[in-house]
DNA sequence: CGTGGGGTTGATTCTTATCAATTCGGGTGG
DNA sequence: CCACCCGAATTGATAAGAATCAACCCCACG
């Protein structure tokens, strides 16, 4: 077995040695998971909330995300996820889903079942470690939004949410595709789309971004992250050189 | 070893029965994580942002929260622990700490390395598969939290909050205690400790709640629960029995 | 050429924050 | 026992931020 050209198909493999350095073993089991690729059409559901929570999904290209719809139609995105996670980890601890999933561009996702990761915990216990550090890691994107949910005013939570993108996708310095309208940037950051708008003008206004037809550029990723208060730290898989805490941007 | 003893002591392994029949080797690693109880006033604070994230909490008394301090001084509370619960656990994914854990009343907890989570995952994989299904759960908190913080309004919000303690505590039904003031309940649901007057006022007014002196009674939880579209699923540890998915309170 | 989805802009309303004053209850010290 | 004090909760007045409603533009696409 070939374990580069292994790793080279797949994503999930390719997001975990980020973290640690896998041994062959390890890369197969990883690699099995995204084995059975499903294409699903942007707009699609690939889960519904309240079916039995028997399977989870790797993402192997497009954009999905999490979302949870009210009774009054609002929503509330949950989750972004990139080429290279894995949906629906949160459902674990429930028998049935709470969430819904949904192909935000068009996707290839790989359905597994939830047994599959269960025996993958007990055959390489060190895989359920790393499945543990990769949860804990969504879990702090989680909060990150949180905090500029429920403490920031819609031009700092804007400008944190694009900062991050930004980081997630390599930080490229020419600018990123973000294939996400203004009401799903909304309904992760609890704005309404026109909101939303308002705001990304604002940015634009004071030059910190440019942006057209679903391309960003930050213009000028220092000020817009003291804006933002934007810490990379929690995105970061490697921590960032210097050792004195304060000071990591 | 006494198994049943030990469990009585441990508010950890307490916790984690409710989820699985666990062995007497379990039992005695899980206990083990909650053996040197120090004591913390209230106010005091376990863990600062920035410092090595070289160990966890288990909080065997009280009630304690992680949270998040903005530049200017605003705070967002993250998590809300009660006691059985394991504070820190997000942290494992990085080297550094992201949020302080803060005493609310005054606490028990016990420090432990994260080394000893480590060892912890190779001698019982089993156990690592169990953290793995409480961490998916205390994300089911957030995200619930971070639904109501985004979508709905101040006074849904804290209906919500109410109930879902209401059910974190054992759904008594002549109250409980709530030793939280109003400026912490508005750090955890992104409001102004004034507005949270304004709107606990509220629920009193529409006798839905009563509350004096850091005590709750639920009034009406059918009617609350409406309001608040408040499902109780993602706290319960064994699935309500009926299997048909849309009737789930 | 229409058509429709997304984006922008303006006017207005609603929700919540902020600021300030007052009250309440529990503890302390005289 | 009473005066005082303090933190927390309440209440009122005002201001800020964001939602909503509505119109309009732009452009890709059939």
């Amino acid at each position: 077995m070939d374990s580069d050209a292994v790793s080279m198909e797949s994503c999930i493999v390719q997001k975990f040695t980020e973290l640690r350095k896998l041994d062959d073993n390890e890369i197969e089991l990883l690699a099995s998971l995204e084995r059975d690729l499903t294409g699903y059409a942007g707009g699609e559901r690939l889960q519904h909330v309240g079916e039995e929570a028997s399977r989870f999904f790797t993402l192997h290209s497009g954009w999905a995300c999490a979302v949870r719809v009210l009774a009054d139609g609002q929503r509330q995105i949950l989750d972004i996820f990139l080429p290279g996670q894995v949906m629906g980890l949160r459902e674990m601890g429930f028998d049935k889903t709470h969430a819904e999933l949904v192909a935000v561009t068009n996707v290839e996702a790989c359905p597994f079942p939830r047994s599959r990761l269960k025996e993958l915990f007990a055959e390489a216990p060190r895989l359920g470690e790393l499945f543990f550090i990769v949860m804990a890691r969504e879990q702090a994107m989680l909060t990150e939004r949180m905090i500029s949910i429920g403490r920031r005013p819609a031009l700092q939570r804007l400008a944190h949410f694009l900062l991050e993108f930004q980081v997630r996708l390599g930080s490229p310095e020419d600018g990123f595709e973000l294939p996400l309208n203004q009401a799903v940037i909304g309904d992760a950051l609890g704005l309404s789309a026109v909101h939303v708008s308002r705001t990304l003008t604002a940015l634009r206004k004071r030059d910190l971004v440019a942006s057209d037809n679903g391309r960003i550029c930050i213009v000028d990723v220092d000020r817009l992250a003291e804006l933002a208060e934007f810490e990379r730290g929690y995105l970061d898989c490697r921590p960032r050189c210097g050792g004195s805490g304060a000071a990591s941007l």
